[in-house]
DNA sequence: CGGAATCTTGATTACCTTCAAACAGGGTGG
DNA sequence: CCACCCTGTTTGAAGGTAATCAAGATTCCG
Protein backbone atom coordinates (compact mmCIF):
# COMPACT_ATOMS: atom_id res chain seq x y z
CA UNK A 1 0.00 0.00 0.00
CA UNK A 2 2.87 2.41 0.72
CA UNK A 3 4.93 1.10 -1.55
CA UNK A 4 2.02 1.83 -4.13
CA UNK A 5 1.04 5.00 -3.14
CA UNK A 6 4.48 6.18 -3.42
CA UNK A 7 5.83 4.62 -6.88
CA UNK A 8 3.07 6.43 -9.05
CA UNK A 9 3.87 9.12 -11.02
CA UNK A 10 3.59 10.61 -14.39
CA UNK A 11 6.18 7.84 -15.73
CA UNK A 12 4.49 4.83 -15.76
CA UNK A 13 6.59 2.15 -16.94
CA UNK A 14 9.49 2.95 -14.48
CA UNK A 15 10.41 -0.22 -12.10
CA UNK A 16 8.67 -0.18 -8.91
CA UNK A 17 9.99 1.73 -6.14
CA UNK A 18 12.01 -0.84 -3.34
CA UNK A 19 11.03 -1.50 -0.12
CA UNK A 20 13.03 -2.54 2.40
CA UNK A 21 12.32 -2.15 5.84
CA UNK A 22 15.43 -2.62 8.07
CA UNK A 23 17.43 -0.42 10.67
CA UNK A 24 18.86 2.97 9.42
CA UNK A 25 22.40 1.55 7.70
CA UNK A 26 23.17 5.81 8.57
CA UNK A 27 22.46 6.11 12.95
CA UNK A 28 24.26 8.29 15.13
CA UNK A 29 24.07 11.80 13.42
CA UNK A 30 20.91 14.37 12.57
CA UNK A 31 17.29 13.82 13.68
CA UNK A 32 16.97 10.30 12.25
CA UNK A 33 19.99 9.05 14.41
CA UNK A 34 19.47 10.68 17.34
CA UNK A 35 16.08 9.64 17.91
CA UNK A 36 17.10 5.96 17.53
CA UNK A 37 14.25 5.39 14.98
CA UNK A 38 14.42 2.76 13.02
CA UNK A 39 13.62 4.03 9.29
CA UNK A 40 12.68 1.95 6.08
CA UNK A 41 14.52 2.72 3.22
CA UNK A 42 12.63 3.29 -0.17
CA UNK A 43 13.97 4.15 -3.82
CA UNK A 44 12.11 6.34 -6.88
CA UNK A 45 13.30 6.57 -9.93
CA UNK A 46 14.03 9.43 -11.99
CA UNK A 47 10.89 11.45 -12.36
CA UNK A 48 8.73 9.93 -9.34
CA UNK A 49 6.56 11.39 -6.82
CA UNK A 50 8.14 11.25 -3.15
CA UNK A 51 4.69 13.49 -2.23
CA UNK A 52 2.68 15.56 -3.07
CA UNK A 53 1.46 18.88 -1.67
CA UNK A 54 -1.14 19.02 0.34
CA UNK A 55 -0.95 15.42 1.16
CA UNK A 56 -1.23 14.51 4.72
CA UNK A 57 2.67 14.78 5.91
CA UNK A 58 2.82 11.98 7.48
CA UNK A 59 6.70 10.92 6.33
CA UNK A 60 9.90 13.01 6.63
CA UNK A 61 12.74 11.55 4.43
CA UNK A 62 16.45 11.51 4.11
CA UNK A 63 18.50 11.43 0.87
CA UNK A 64 20.63 8.56 1.00
CA UNK A 65 21.50 8.99 -2.91
CA UNK A 66 20.51 10.71 -5.87
CA UNK A 67 18.53 14.27 -5.95
CA UNK A 68 15.38 15.57 -5.33
CA UNK A 69 13.56 18.94 -6.50
CA UNK A 70 10.48 20.59 -3.98
CA UNK A 71 8.13 22.65 -5.88
CA UNK A 72 4.71 23.77 -6.95
CA UNK A 73 3.27 24.54 -10.24
CA UNK A 74 1.30 28.03 -10.39
CA UNK A 75 -1.85 28.84 -11.35
CA UNK A 76 -0.52 29.59 -14.65
CA UNK A 77 0.82 26.35 -15.22
CA UNK A 78 4.61 27.61 -14.63
CA UNK A 79 6.76 25.63 -12.14
CA UNK A 80 8.43 27.27 -9.39
CA UNK A 81 11.29 24.91 -7.97
CA UNK A 82 11.79 25.92 -4.31
CA UNK A 83 14.88 24.21 -3.86
CA UNK A 84 16.72 20.57 -4.74
CA UNK A 85 17.42 18.10 -1.82
CA UNK A 86 20.83 16.22 -2.39
CA UNK A 87 22.38 13.31 -0.37
CA UNK A 88 22.07 13.73 3.48
CA UNK A 89 19.51 16.54 3.31
CA UNK A 90 16.02 15.77 5.07
CA UNK A 91 12.86 16.73 3.26
CA UNK A 92 9.26 17.45 4.87
CA UNK A 93 10.35 17.87 8.13
CA UNK A 94 8.88 21.88 8.69
CA UNK A 95 5.62 20.56 7.46
CA UNK A 96 2.54 21.10 9.32
CA UNK A 97 -0.23 18.78 9.06
CA UNK A 98 0.06 18.81 5.14
CA UNK A 99 3.27 19.15 2.62
CA UNK A 100 3.11 22.51 1.29
CA UNK A 101 5.33 21.51 -1.94
CA UNK A 102 5.44 18.72 -3.80
CA UNK A 103 8.63 16.55 -4.17
CA UNK A 104 10.06 14.16 -6.49
CA UNK A 105 13.08 12.42 -7.60
CA UNK A 106 15.53 14.14 -9.96
CA UNK A 107 17.71 10.98 -10.62
CA UNK A 108 16.78 7.69 -9.10
CA UNK A 109 17.29 8.46 -5.74
CA UNK A 110 17.23 6.76 -2.55
CA UNK A 111 15.67 7.99 0.81
CA UNK A 112 15.18 6.99 4.36
CA UNK A 113 11.81 7.63 5.98
CA UNK A 114 10.72 7.80 9.07
CA UNK A 115 7.01 8.70 10.47
CA UNK A 116 6.95 12.28 11.24
CA UNK A 117 4.94 11.23 14.12
CA UNK A 118 7.66 9.46 15.37
CA UNK A 119 9.76 12.54 15.37
CA UNK A 120 7.81 14.67 16.84
CA UNK A 121 7.01 12.75 19.72
CA UNK A 122 11.02 12.54 19.92
CA UNK A 123 11.07 16.27 20.23
CA UNK A 124 8.24 16.37 22.83
CA UNK A 125 10.45 14.96 25.17
CA UNK A 126 14.19 15.23 24.21
CA UNK A 127 14.72 18.78 24.38
CA UNK A 128 18.26 17.86 22.10
CA UNK A 129 16.17 16.78 19.47
CA UNK A 130 13.79 20.26 19.49
CA UNK A 131 16.98 21.85 19.43
CA UNK A 132 17.93 19.91 16.00
CA UNK A 133 14.47 20.54 14.45
CA UNK A 134 15.12 24.16 15.44
CA UNK A 135 18.54 24.19 13.61
CA UNK A 136 16.60 22.73 10.42
CA UNK A 137 13.70 24.51 10.34
CA UNK A 138 16.46 27.74 10.86
CA UNK A 139 18.53 26.51 8.05
CA UNK A 140 15.98 26.02 5.44
CA UNK A 141 14.72 29.65 6.34
CA UNK A 142 17.81 31.30 5.55
CA UNK A 143 18.19 29.25 2.21
CA UNK A 144 14.47 30.53 1.06
CA UNK A 145 15.68 33.93 2.39
CA UNK A 146 18.68 33.86 -0.24
CA UNK A 147 16.80 32.10 -2.62
CA UNK A 148 14.08 35.02 -2.37
CA UNK A 149 17.30 37.50 -3.02
CA UNK A 150 18.27 35.67 -5.69
CA UNK A 151 15.05 35.91 -7.77
CA UNK A 152 15.38 39.74 -7.68
CA UNK A 153 18.72 39.91 -9.39
CA UNK A 154 19.27 40.03 -12.92
CA UNK A 155 19.66 36.52 -14.96
CA UNK A 156 23.21 36.33 -15.46
CA UNK A 157 23.42 36.93 -11.55
CA UNK A 158 21.01 34.13 -10.84
CA UNK A 159 22.49 31.80 -12.62
CA UNK A 160 26.01 32.55 -11.64
CA UNK A 161 24.46 32.38 -7.80
CA UNK A 162 23.27 28.99 -8.56
CA UNK A 163 26.36 27.28 -10.09
CA UNK A 164 28.35 28.73 -7.32
CA UNK A 165 26.16 27.24 -4.88
CA UNK A 166 26.25 23.86 -6.40
CA UNK A 167 30.11 23.98 -6.41
CA UNK A 168 29.63 25.10 -2.70
CA UNK A 169 27.15 22.44 -1.94
CA UNK A 170 29.42 19.22 -3.81
CA UNK A 171 32.58 20.70 -3.10
CA UNK A 172 34.08 20.21 -6.45
CA UNK A 173 34.65 22.77 -9.37
CA UNK A 174 33.64 20.31 -12.00
CA UNK A 175 30.00 19.77 -11.61
CA UNK A 176 27.68 17.06 -12.97
CA UNK A 177 24.62 18.68 -13.10
CA UNK A 178 21.75 16.42 -12.33
CA UNK A 179 18.86 18.52 -12.85
CA UNK A 180 17.47 19.51 -16.98
CA UNK A 181 17.58 23.23 -18.10
CA UNK A 182 13.93 23.24 -17.42
CA UNK A 183 14.72 22.43 -13.69
CA UNK A 184 17.29 25.40 -13.28
CA UNK A 185 15.18 27.48 -15.17
CA UNK A 186 12.29 26.79 -12.65
CA UNK A 187 14.40 27.56 -9.92
CA UNK A 188 15.67 30.71 -11.16
CA UNK A 189 12.69 32.04 -12.16
CA UNK A 190 13.90 32.15 -15.93
CA UNK A 191 13.14 30.26 -18.97
CA UNK A 192 14.76 27.28 -20.48
CA UNK A 193 16.42 29.95 -23.43
CA UNK A 194 17.93 32.35 -21.31
CA UNK A 195 19.33 29.62 -18.85
CA UNK A 196 21.06 27.83 -22.44
CA UNK A 197 22.20 31.40 -23.34
CA UNK A 198 23.91 32.53 -20.21
CA UNK A 199 25.61 29.13 -20.19
CA UNK A 200 26.90 29.93 -23.54
CA UNK A 201 27.99 33.42 -22.68
CA UNK A 202 29.64 32.14 -19.52
CA UNK A 203 31.22 29.30 -21.65
CA UNK A 204 32.54 32.26 -24.92
CA UNK A 205 33.54 34.43 -21.81
CA UNK A 206 35.60 31.65 -20.06
CA UNK A 207 33.63 31.60 -17.02
CA UNK A 208 33.15 27.95 -17.36
CA UNK A 209 34.00 25.21 -19.82
CA UNK A 210 31.03 22.65 -20.95
CA UNK A 211 32.37 20.01 -22.00
CA UNK A 212 29.05 18.25 -22.47
CA UNK A 213 25.55 20.00 -21.95
CA UNK A 214 25.04 18.03 -18.14
CA UNK A 215 28.49 19.01 -16.72
CA UNK A 216 29.92 22.11 -16.00
CA UNK A 217 33.45 22.81 -15.01
CA UNK A 218 34.18 26.29 -12.90
CA UNK A 219 37.09 27.92 -14.69
CA UNK A 220 36.47 31.33 -13.38
CA UNK A 221 34.83 31.59 -10.01
CA UNK A 222 35.92 35.61 -9.92
CA UNK A 223 34.21 36.54 -12.49
CA UNK A 224 31.03 34.63 -11.57
CA UNK A 225 31.61 36.00 -7.94
CA UNK A 226 31.54 39.47 -9.32
CA UNK A 227 28.04 38.78 -10.29
CA UNK A 228 27.31 38.23 -6.43
CA UNK A 229 26.20 40.57 -3.61
CA UNK B 1 24.27 52.72 26.05
CA UNK B 2 21.51 50.41 24.68
CA UNK B 3 19.31 53.64 24.40
CA UNK B 4 22.64 55.50 22.51
CA UNK B 5 23.18 52.50 20.39
CA UNK B 6 19.42 51.92 19.08
CA UNK B 7 18.68 55.26 18.43
CA UNK B 8 20.99 56.64 15.92
CA UNK B 9 20.05 56.31 12.65
CA UNK B 10 20.04 57.97 9.58
CA UNK B 11 17.76 60.67 10.51
CA UNK B 12 19.97 62.43 13.38
CA UNK B 13 17.32 64.56 13.78
CA UNK B 14 15.14 62.77 15.16
CA UNK B 15 13.42 62.87 18.81
CA UNK B 16 15.60 60.23 21.28
CA UNK B 17 14.11 56.24 21.26
CA UNK B 18 12.64 56.29 24.73
CA UNK B 19 13.50 53.28 26.89
CA UNK B 20 11.44 52.73 30.16
CA UNK B 21 12.07 49.62 31.66
CA UNK B 22 9.12 47.84 33.15
CA UNK B 23 6.93 44.91 33.49
CA UNK B 24 5.68 43.69 30.06
CA UNK B 25 1.97 45.15 29.85
CA UNK B 26 1.32 42.26 27.16
CA UNK B 27 1.80 39.28 28.85
CA UNK B 28 0.38 35.79 28.58
CA UNK B 29 0.44 35.47 24.90
CA UNK B 30 3.21 33.77 23.03
CA UNK B 31 6.63 33.58 23.74
CA UNK B 32 7.02 36.50 26.11
CA UNK B 33 3.99 35.87 27.77
CA UNK B 34 4.62 32.18 28.36
CA UNK B 35 8.49 32.37 29.75
CA UNK B 36 7.33 34.62 32.25
CA UNK B 37 10.24 37.53 31.49
CA UNK B 38 10.21 40.87 31.97
CA UNK B 39 10.53 43.13 28.86
CA UNK B 40 11.74 46.43 28.59
CA UNK B 41 9.72 48.65 26.05
CA UNK B 42 11.11 50.99 23.80
CA UNK B 43 10.67 53.51 20.63
CA UNK B 44 11.90 54.15 18.24
CA UNK B 45 11.34 57.16 15.21
CA UNK B 46 10.21 56.87 11.80
CA UNK B 47 13.68 55.88 10.25
CA UNK B 48 15.52 54.58 13.03
CA UNK B 49 17.31 51.26 13.04
CA UNK B 50 15.96 48.46 15.70
CA UNK B 51 19.00 46.65 14.52
CA UNK B 52 21.73 46.01 11.85
CA UNK B 53 22.81 43.32 9.78
CA UNK B 54 25.95 40.82 11.29
CA UNK B 55 25.33 42.68 14.65
CA UNK B 56 25.06 39.94 17.13
CA UNK B 57 21.82 38.77 17.92
CA UNK B 58 21.04 40.04 21.62
CA UNK B 59 18.02 40.96 21.63
CA UNK B 60 14.59 39.54 20.26
CA UNK B 61 11.40 42.36 19.87
CA UNK B 62 7.94 42.05 20.11
CA UNK B 63 6.30 45.31 17.74
CA UNK B 64 3.69 47.14 20.38
CA UNK B 65 2.60 49.64 17.69
CA UNK B 66 4.20 51.16 14.23
CA UNK B 67 5.75 49.23 11.63
CA UNK B 68 9.24 47.67 10.95
CA UNK B 69 11.13 46.51 7.43
CA UNK B 70 13.52 43.65 7.53
CA UNK B 71 15.96 44.10 4.83
CA UNK B 72 19.59 43.74 3.00
CA UNK B 73 20.90 46.08 1.35
CA UNK B 74 22.77 44.15 -1.60
CA UNK B 75 26.30 45.18 -3.53
CA UNK B 76 24.54 47.61 -6.22
CA UNK B 77 23.20 49.14 -3.52
CA UNK B 78 19.44 48.08 -3.77
CA UNK B 79 17.60 47.57 -1.20
CA UNK B 80 15.88 44.05 -0.54
CA UNK B 81 13.02 44.22 1.69
CA UNK B 82 12.15 40.85 2.98
CA UNK B 83 9.26 41.72 5.44
CA UNK B 84 7.38 43.98 7.21
CA UNK B 85 6.60 43.99 10.99
CA UNK B 86 3.09 44.51 12.14
CA UNK B 87 2.01 45.09 15.82
CA UNK B 88 1.96 41.02 17.44
CA UNK B 89 5.13 40.16 15.15
CA UNK B 90 8.19 38.97 16.94
CA UNK B 91 11.70 39.68 15.71
CA UNK B 92 14.68 38.33 15.23
CA UNK B 93 14.06 35.14 17.23
CA UNK B 94 15.28 32.87 14.14
CA UNK B 95 18.93 34.49 13.96
CA UNK B 96 21.70 32.75 14.91
CA UNK B 97 24.87 34.62 16.30
CA UNK B 98 23.87 37.73 14.28
CA UNK B 99 21.57 38.98 12.61
CA UNK B 100 21.11 38.85 9.21
CA UNK B 101 19.29 41.87 8.54
CA UNK B 102 18.43 45.18 9.22
CA UNK B 103 15.69 46.20 10.98
CA UNK B 104 14.35 49.52 11.11
CA UNK B 105 10.91 51.30 12.10
CA UNK B 106 9.31 52.50 8.91
CA UNK B 107 6.34 54.61 11.07
CA UNK B 108 7.18 55.79 15.04
CA UNK B 109 7.20 52.15 16.76
CA UNK B 110 7.18 50.96 20.02
CA UNK B 111 8.60 47.44 20.86
CA UNK B 112 9.35 45.13 23.72
CA UNK B 113 12.56 43.79 24.19
CA UNK B 114 14.28 40.51 26.22
CA UNK B 115 17.41 39.24 25.65
CA UNK B 116 17.81 36.39 23.39
CA UNK B 117 19.70 34.23 25.56
CA UNK B 118 16.79 34.38 28.02
CA UNK B 119 14.48 33.03 25.58
CA UNK B 120 16.86 30.52 24.55
CA UNK B 121 17.21 29.01 28.34
CA UNK B 122 13.44 29.31 28.38
CA UNK B 123 13.60 27.24 25.57
CA UNK B 124 16.07 24.83 27.01
CA UNK B 125 13.96 24.06 29.84
CA UNK B 126 10.58 24.17 28.77
CA UNK B 127 9.33 22.13 26.26
CA UNK B 128 6.17 24.94 25.47
CA UNK B 129 8.39 27.52 24.58
CA UNK B 130 10.58 25.49 22.71
CA UNK B 131 7.75 24.38 20.45
CA UNK B 132 6.76 27.86 19.73
CA UNK B 133 10.08 29.04 19.03
CA UNK B 134 9.65 25.91 16.22
CA UNK B 135 6.13 27.04 15.69
CA UNK B 136 7.32 31.07 15.01
CA UNK B 137 10.84 29.73 12.93
CA UNK B 138 8.09 27.73 10.80
CA UNK B 139 6.04 30.69 10.34
CA UNK B 140 8.62 32.53 8.89
CA UNK B 141 10.11 29.92 6.66
CA UNK B 142 6.02 29.64 5.29
CA UNK B 143 6.08 33.65 4.67
CA UNK B 144 9.97 33.68 3.00
CA UNK B 145 8.94 30.81 1.13
CA UNK B 146 4.90 32.73 -0.12
CA UNK B 147 7.50 35.83 -0.92
CA UNK B 148 9.51 33.62 -3.67
CA UNK B 149 6.92 32.52 -5.23
CA UNK B 150 5.61 36.39 -5.26
CA UNK B 151 9.12 37.48 -6.79
CA UNK B 152 8.89 35.10 -9.94
CA UNK B 153 5.48 36.87 -11.14
CA UNK B 154 4.75 39.70 -13.38
CA UNK B 155 4.55 43.10 -11.80
CA UNK B 156 0.46 43.49 -11.70
CA UNK B 157 0.45 39.85 -9.89
CA UNK B 158 3.12 41.13 -7.19
CA UNK B 159 1.22 44.02 -6.59
CA UNK B 160 -2.35 42.84 -6.13
CA UNK B 161 -0.53 39.49 -3.86
CA UNK B 162 1.00 42.47 -1.84
CA UNK B 163 -2.62 44.60 -1.42
CA UNK B 164 -4.25 41.12 -0.77
CA UNK B 165 -1.57 39.80 1.89
CA UNK B 166 -1.81 43.81 3.53
CA UNK B 167 -5.73 42.98 3.71
CA UNK B 168 -5.61 39.83 5.28
CA UNK B 169 -2.92 40.89 7.98
CA UNK B 170 -4.80 43.99 8.82
CA UNK B 171 -7.99 42.71 8.28
CA UNK B 172 -9.31 46.14 6.58
CA UNK B 173 -10.21 46.59 3.01
CA UNK B 174 -9.39 50.18 3.56
CA UNK B 175 -6.19 50.20 3.83
CA UNK B 176 -3.38 53.39 5.57
CA UNK B 177 -0.18 52.06 3.87
CA UNK B 178 2.36 52.67 6.49
CA UNK B 179 5.69 52.44 3.91
CA UNK B 180 6.17 54.70 1.02
CA UNK B 181 6.38 53.32 -2.76
CA UNK B 182 9.78 52.89 -2.25
CA UNK B 183 9.56 50.55 0.27
CA UNK B 184 6.88 48.92 -1.61
CA UNK B 185 9.08 48.56 -4.42
CA UNK B 186 11.96 47.10 -2.46
CA UNK B 187 9.41 44.45 -1.12
CA UNK B 188 8.69 43.40 -4.61
CA UNK B 189 11.65 43.40 -6.66
CA UNK B 190 10.45 46.30 -8.82
CA UNK B 191 11.05 50.00 -9.38
CA UNK B 192 9.07 52.89 -7.29
CA UNK B 193 7.90 53.61 -10.97
CA UNK B 194 6.60 50.48 -12.02
CA UNK B 195 4.32 50.48 -8.21
CA UNK B 196 3.09 53.83 -9.10
CA UNK B 197 1.84 53.03 -12.51
CA UNK B 198 0.52 49.25 -11.03
CA UNK B 199 -1.58 51.89 -8.55
CA UNK B 200 -2.94 53.93 -11.32
CA UNK B 201 -3.83 51.18 -13.24
CA UNK B 202 -5.97 49.03 -10.78
CA UNK B 203 -7.58 52.87 -10.14
CA UNK B 204 -8.18 53.54 -13.74
CA UNK B 205 -9.62 49.65 -14.07
CA UNK B 206 -11.42 49.67 -10.38
CA UNK B 207 -9.97 47.47 -8.78
CA UNK B 208 -8.86 49.67 -5.90
CA UNK B 209 -9.41 53.30 -4.98
CA UNK B 210 -7.39 55.64 -3.71
CA UNK B 211 -8.76 58.80 -1.78
CA UNK B 212 -4.76 59.82 -1.12
CA UNK B 213 -1.51 58.28 -2.40
CA UNK B 214 -1.37 56.51 1.11
CA UNK B 215 -4.79 55.26 1.35
CA UNK B 216 -6.29 52.03 -0.84
CA UNK B 217 -9.95 50.93 -0.55
CA UNK B 218 -9.98 47.26 -2.43
CA UNK B 219 -12.71 47.17 -4.68
CA UNK B 220 -12.74 44.45 -6.62
CA UNK B 221 -10.99 42.09 -4.89
CA UNK B 222 -11.97 39.11 -7.44
CA UNK B 223 -9.67 41.26 -10.18
CA UNK B 224 -7.18 41.25 -7.66
CA UNK B 225 -6.97 37.84 -6.61
CA UNK B 226 -7.51 36.63 -10.37
CA UNK B 227 -3.78 37.84 -10.90
CA UNK B 228 -3.10 34.90 -8.13
CA UNK B 229 -2.79 31.61 -7.85
C1' DC C 1 5.16 80.57 1.86
C1' DG C 2 9.13 77.92 0.64
C1' DG C 3 11.63 73.73 0.49
C1' DA C 4 12.11 68.90 0.75
C1' DA C 5 10.34 64.48 0.17
C1' DT C 6 7.22 61.66 -2.13
C1' DC C 7 4.47 60.41 -5.95
C1' DT C 8 3.00 60.45 -10.80
C1' DT C 9 3.53 60.50 -15.67
C1' DG C 10 5.96 60.32 -20.18
C1' DA C 11 9.56 58.72 -23.52
C1' DT C 12 13.06 55.63 -24.45
C1' DT C 13 15.91 51.64 -23.74
C1' DA C 14 17.36 47.09 -22.22
C1' DC C 15 16.48 42.66 -20.87
C1' DC C 16 14.10 38.65 -20.96
C1' DT C 17 10.29 36.03 -22.99
C1' DT C 18 8.00 34.03 -26.72
C1' DC C 19 7.82 31.71 -30.90
C1' DA C 20 10.18 28.92 -34.12
C1' DA C 21 13.42 25.76 -35.83
C1' DA C 22 17.54 23.18 -35.87
C1' DC C 23 20.77 20.23 -33.39
C1' DA C 24 22.58 16.54 -30.20
C1' DG C 25 22.50 12.38 -27.64
C1' DG C 26 20.60 7.92 -26.27
C1' DG C 27 17.89 4.11 -26.69
C1' DT C 28 14.96 0.86 -29.57
C1' DG C 29 13.55 -1.90 -33.27
C1' DG C 30 14.09 -3.31 -37.87
C1' DC D 1 24.48 -1.24 -38.07
C1' DC D 2 21.45 2.25 -39.21
C1' DA D 3 17.00 4.63 -39.19
C1' DC D 4 13.96 6.50 -36.20
C1' DC D 5 12.10 8.71 -32.32
C1' DC D 6 12.14 10.92 -27.99
C1' DT D 7 13.94 14.07 -24.88
C1' DG D 8 16.71 17.71 -24.02
C1' DT D 9 19.56 21.63 -25.63
C1' DT D 10 20.95 25.45 -28.48
C1' DT D 11 20.30 29.34 -31.43
C1' DG D 12 17.80 33.04 -33.95
C1' DA D 13 14.29 36.71 -34.63
C1' DA D 14 10.60 39.41 -32.92
C1' DG D 15 7.87 41.26 -29.25
C1' DG D 16 6.55 42.78 -24.56
C1' DT D 17 7.40 44.12 -19.92
C1' DA D 18 9.64 46.61 -16.67
C1' DA D 19 13.86 49.64 -15.96
C1' DT D 20 15.88 53.93 -16.78
C1' DC D 21 16.00 58.70 -17.57
C1' DA D 22 13.60 62.94 -17.09
C1' DA D 23 10.32 66.24 -15.62
C1' DG D 24 6.26 67.71 -13.40
C1' DA D 25 2.73 67.32 -9.57
C1' DT D 26 1.50 66.70 -4.87
C1' DT D 27 2.00 66.45 0.00
C1' DC D 28 4.09 67.54 4.18
C1' DC D 29 6.28 70.69 7.51
C1' DG D 30 8.84 74.14 9.40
Amino acid sequence: MLTQAKTQSRHPAHPAAHLATKASPLSGQMLFGAVSLVGAQMSYSKGSEIHGEDEPAEYVYKIISGVARSYRIMSDGRRQIERFYFPGDIVGLEAGAAYTTSVDAVADTVVLLVRKSAVMAAASSDIQVARQLLQYTANELSHARTHATLLVRSAPERVACFLLELEQHLSASDIELPMTRQDIADYLGLTIETVSRIFTQFRDTAAIELPTSRRVVLRNRKALASLNS
